[in-house]
DNA sequence: GCGTCATAGTTGACACGTCAATCAGGAGGA
DNA sequence: TCCTCCTGATTGACGTGTCAACTATGACGC
């Protein structure tokens, strides 16, 4: 017979992940406003500006952001649509592609992130004591590591 | 000039937010192959069976659940059409909807119960110590007073 | 009754995410 | 070489979420 987690675990779950979505939705319209960009088009070009030559491997990118690789390919088309981006072919795997960071890119991501910054700083960091904050990053850690065990 | 979060303030972000959105996702996935369900279906199913009579006023609903009355709509449609729900018009006012649990969805969401509540105790509770999973609740209430000050 | 405004709910367009299927190209062995 | 298997990446279908526009009805003042 399974454990089940009692009342007060599931009223912590509910508001935990309710809110934890209601911050990723309201940091979500926050970035759209203030700069144009989707949670999803900041994260994508963050990991390319931190690219050498702000160029990387499809697949490379996948695994930066954490995402599927079928997810990456749909937003970049997107992406790529509204000049973020471009895609060239690889010269070394002729099956691959390379991702570069186009100058509009560029310049949109460097005007974008002093904005999220303060976003971040008032929705999130400023929201909590320092005690929370640094409980905050050791729970990010203990489910991170729970959900993705390194032995596998 | 406004104060920016940094370099550990973000990487704390970055885990956080990350994390709690792979958690998401992996609850619903984890939901869908074990009972069919989406997360919204299961959100909206819970408030249903939890309301008298399993029938709430739409709008209220949606304040139930913490949802824009469009996405309420708009997931209502797909679960009328697959028969979780029913929509019935409001006797005390044309304009509105009550939304009806229906026998197909009473018993789907009872079926799901028990496959949930053991995903929560082994993706959420299970990974965290008490002392953790306290502090997950102070942070939650935290960023939830925060985004929704009382005062307005 | 009649304007005016607010409220309940739906709709359409479009962005986003997942899944399964597909296609093309490398890698290795018989 | 040819066959098989694996990998890199894209595609299509579909569910999900947001925003803005829209319909229809109630509520209030005159």
């Amino acid at each position: 017979m399974p454990k089940l987690p009692n009342r007060e675990q599931l009223l912590v779950w509910r508001d935990f992940i309710e809110t934890t979505e209601a911050l990723h939705t309201r940091m979500g319209a926050r970035l759209q406003s203030d700069t144009g960009l989707s949670n999803g088009d900041y994260t994508v070009l963050l990991a390319l500006s931190e690219a050498p030559h702000n160029r990387v491997r499809s697949s490379e990118l996948a695994t930066l952001v954490g995402w599927e690789r079928s997810r990456l390919s749909h937003h970049l088309g997107r992406m790529e649509k509204r000049g973020l981006i471009r895609r060239e072919h690889c010269t070394t795997d002729s099956r691959g592609a390379e991702v570069v960071l186009s100058d509009t890119g560029a310049a949109t991501f460097h005007a974008a992130t002093r904005p999220h910054l303060r976003a971040i700083r008032e929705l999130f960091v400023d929201a909590l004591t320092p005690t929370q904050l640094a409980a905050a990053g050791e729970i990010a850690a203990a489910l991170r590591h729970h959900l993705n065990p390194p032995d596998a």
